[in-house]
DNA sequence: AGCACGCCGACT
DNA sequence: GTCGGCGTGCTC
């Protein structure tokens, strides 16, 4: 198919807009004409929408009544490489293309002309009078002629007030013109020398660093125990897209980790890269997507939602810490940023290496498969081991009760105390304690929102719902009998096993790292650095201390209940525990001290802690591997989950019926409906909320009926349907 | 998403 | 008889 690259005027061109309309608008070229992929305003009835040119005009429509496109977006037009990979996400999720585009237009100002600012050159004569203050002004001027600055760069760097700068430009001194306000970001220098690489990292690099001098497709697992470097080796494979002229992404998962990670980009190329995640300014957003599309940002640093940016030139995609559950977007647009991440980089012919510790079970298996090539990366860098682990047997060395700690756990906390040196326990539950039970009558604090047992928060004194965030003070009298003095915290959270600690050894220092206990992502960042130089001898931690930081006292790790993730029936409970044990217990030891992790258990002898035990995780892979295909679900077979969402809990069960029993179109391609059942939310907001499982082998084109199957019924105007392609959990 | 059009209950 | 409830449908 041979697409014209533009449209004359009047010619009638079809446009996709941000409005949730479910097909292309044809409109008229404007008076200068407009090129495929063009980002437009268009009318549409009384207002005007943001629009991107996606083809000639499909007619069908009255030609007298087109009416023309309202202005052309001074930004670059949306590459072909953008648009493919749009249209093939939207059917890949069900989604519609206009929320599709509406993801990758998430920038402000977009609608607004680039905006300018005031900047202040050296001018043609010299002032008649000179002053020191106007001389510390030329001054710097000189020293910076192929800079430009603002009345307030000059002010505040030469300690001069506004009125000296326009007293030179009256005199001509200075020249005073209009600059556009979002700068280029400063080029990253791949030339500047790297840390130097063990020869596995330099293995590994070098074949990645190939695939991107060959421009080529290409999907790398690289796998790496914690500490092994594999950020030195992906950031070779940053240089060399650098080196060939074309821009990097690097996807993080949890925004707390960014700001470590830039300075790591400026250290390496000596300047740092754009950022784009929800904690970014609406300016500096703006910048940073008119400069990706302007190919004036090599390189970004960001959150899933920066795969949706408008790459120029796209050479590299680094998904770290790819198993990551937060990669997986599960409100409005459900994606996975992995999936789409190789998707995208096999349309625009870029390499993605997807990087983790621990990598999950799709990527090893597509690795298995050939699909990905896999990069191993053994040796912990430097001398530090993976530290010693043993498990504790909860049912023959139990705690007291009430407490969580072990005798043999809190005997090794002491030995810690004496050497100076820190132990972490993980337990990954926020807040005081999960549930609140009367003694009096046995009643549960549930939220009353959407029926979740409500946690206590002491700190906050509140109780908090963790599913929909509803909270409450806490009572002091029973809500069912009314009796007071009787209601009682039941099981830990990581304030109560704080507290447990802090009884245990007094004269420790106790600190807790949560994500509900920090006010900003900068918060927890400055605590765990503070932390890290030790300014604490016992942390108390949940899943945020899994994720990427270092601390280099830490040599001693215990699990508080390892089986806490193994519970529940999740498919990916296993894999999720199996993840989450192993990068916690990475945390202990540093090079000259070998660390110890101990795991209490009540299940020494399950298949997943001998695993951890162990640390054969091929050996684990296998057997999760063997048990899903037996199963037929994911990575072997397929799955999608429909939640339905209505006012009435009766109405919206009758439709999940309906959809269930009317099921020929999957039927046809041999998937199997299961269900409708509660959500696992099953309540938000007063809206009650059922789910269907599908249930489909790997190859069956499963959205192609659903999307027929779905169509079949039609909802009343209160209810909604979500599909969600691939989902990351359900029971 | 907005906004208009349109068809049924409590007021002048 | 009319004002206004928000259900249905259209926007090039």
């Amino acid at each position: 198919m041979c697409e014209k690259p533009h449209f004359e005027p009047e010619q009638p061109v079809a446009v996709l807009t941000t409005q949730p309309i479910q097909r292309l608008l044809d409109y008229k070229a404007p008076p200068e004409g407009c090129a495929l992929g063009a980002f437009v305003e268009v009318p549409l009835g009384p207002r005007k929408v943001l629009g991107v040119v996606w083809g000639a005009g499909q007619g069908g429509f009255d030609a007298s009544r087109l009416r023309p496109v309202s202005r052309v977006l001074d930004v670059p037009p949306m590459t072909g490489e953008m648009r493919e990979f749009l249209n093939r996400a939207a059917s890949y999720t069900l989604t519609p293309l206009a929320s599709m585009l509406r993801l990758a237009t998430r920038a402000p100002g977009l609608l607004q002309s680039a905006s300018m600012r005031r900047v202040y050159t050296l001018g043609p004569d010299l002032p008649q009078r000179m002053t020191p203050a106007r001389t510390r002004v030329l001054a710097l001027l000189e020293e910076h002629s192929d800079e430009v600055f603002t009345l307030g760069e000059i002010s505040a760097l030469a300690g001069v007030s506004n009125s000296v700068i326009t007293g030179l430009v009256a005199q001509n001194a200075l020249q005073e013109r209009q600059a556009p306000r979002d700068l280029p970001y400063a080029p990253l220098d791949p030339a500047r020398p790297g840390k130097a690489l063990s020869a596995d990292q330099k293995k590994a690099a070098d074949v990645i660093v190939r695939g991107i001098e060959a421009g080529s497709y290409g999907t790398w697992l690289l796998k790496g125990v914690t500490g092994s470097g594999k950020t030195e080796v992906y950031l070779e494979a940053v240089a060399a897209c650098l080196k060939a002229g074309r821009q990097a992404l690097v996807l993080l998962p949890e925004i707390a980790l960014t700001s470590a990670f830039l300075g790591r980009i400026e250290d390496r190329f000596g300047a740092r890269p754009a950022e784009w995640h929800s904690g970014v300014t609406m300016t500096e957003r703006r910048r940073a997507w008119r400069m990706v599309a302007a190919a004036k940002a090599n390189v970004v640093v960001g959150a899933r939602s920066a795969l949706f940016l408008p790459f120029a030139s796209l050479g590299l995609i680094v998904v770290d810490e790819e198993h990551d559950p937060s990669y997986k977007q599960e409100d409005g647009v459900h994606y996975n940023a992995r999936d789409m991440a190789v998707l995208r980089a096999s349309i625009c012919g870029a390499e993605v290496v997807l990087a983790s510790a621990t990598p999950s079970l799709e990527s090893w298996a597509n690795a298995r498969a050939g699909k990905y090539h896999r990069l191993d990366l053994d040796q912990r860098f430097g001398q530090a081991e993976m530290p010693d682990m043993d498990v504790i047997d909860l049912r023959e060395d139990p705690p007291e009760r009430g407490h969580w700690i072990s005798p043999r756990l809190a005997g090794e906390m002491q030995k810690r105390l004496g050497a100076g040196e820190q132990s972490l326990l993980f337990l990954n539950r926020r807040g005081y304690a999960p549930l609140t039970v009367c003694r009096a009558c046995g009643h549960q604090i549930a939220c009353r929102e959407c029926d979740a047992r409500m946690v206590e928060h002491r700190f906050q004194d509140r109780l908090i719902c963790h599913q929909c965030g509803a909270s409450r003070p806490v009572p002091t009298a029973c809500p069912a009998c009314g009796v007071e003095g009787k209601l009682a915290p039941v099981g830990p959270g990581v304030e109560r096993l704080a507290e447990e600690a802090a009884a245990l050894f007094p004269e420790a220092r106790v600190a807790i790292l949560s994500s509900d206990l920090a006010a900003s992502a900068q918060a927890i960042k400055a605590r765990i650095e503070a932390i890290a130089r030790g300014q604490a001898d016992i942390i108390i931690g949940t899943q945020i201390v899994a994720k990427g930081h270092n601390f280099p006292l830490l040599t001693l790790v215990g699990v508080i209940d390892a089986d806490l993730g193994l519970q529940g029936g999740d498919l990916r409970a296993a894999e999720r525990t199996f993840q989450l044990m192993r990068q916690v217990a990475g945390r202990a030891g540093r090079a000259d001290k070998k660390g110890l992790a101990l795991i209490q258990t009540h299940q020494p002898r399950h298949p997943v802690i001998m695993a951890i035990l162990s640390g054969d995780d091929e050996g684990f892979w296998q057997a999760e591997a063997a048990e899903r295909r037996a199963a037929g679900v994911p990575p072997f077979g397929r799955m999608a989950g429909i939640v339905l969402s209505g006012p009435d809990q009766r109405a919206v069960f009758d439709i999940g019926n309906r959809l269930a029993r009317q099921s020929a179109p999957l039927q046809q391609v041999g998937a199997r409906v299961y269900g409708p059942a509660p959500a696992p939310v099953a309540r938000i907001r007063g809206r009650h909320r059922v789910r269907l499982l599908v249930k489909a082998e790997r190859a069956a084109p499963l959205q192609s009926a659903l999307a027929d199957w779905v169509a079949a019924v039609k909802l009343p105007a209160n209810m909604r349907l979500t599909i969600d392609i691939d989902p990351q959990s359900f029971y």
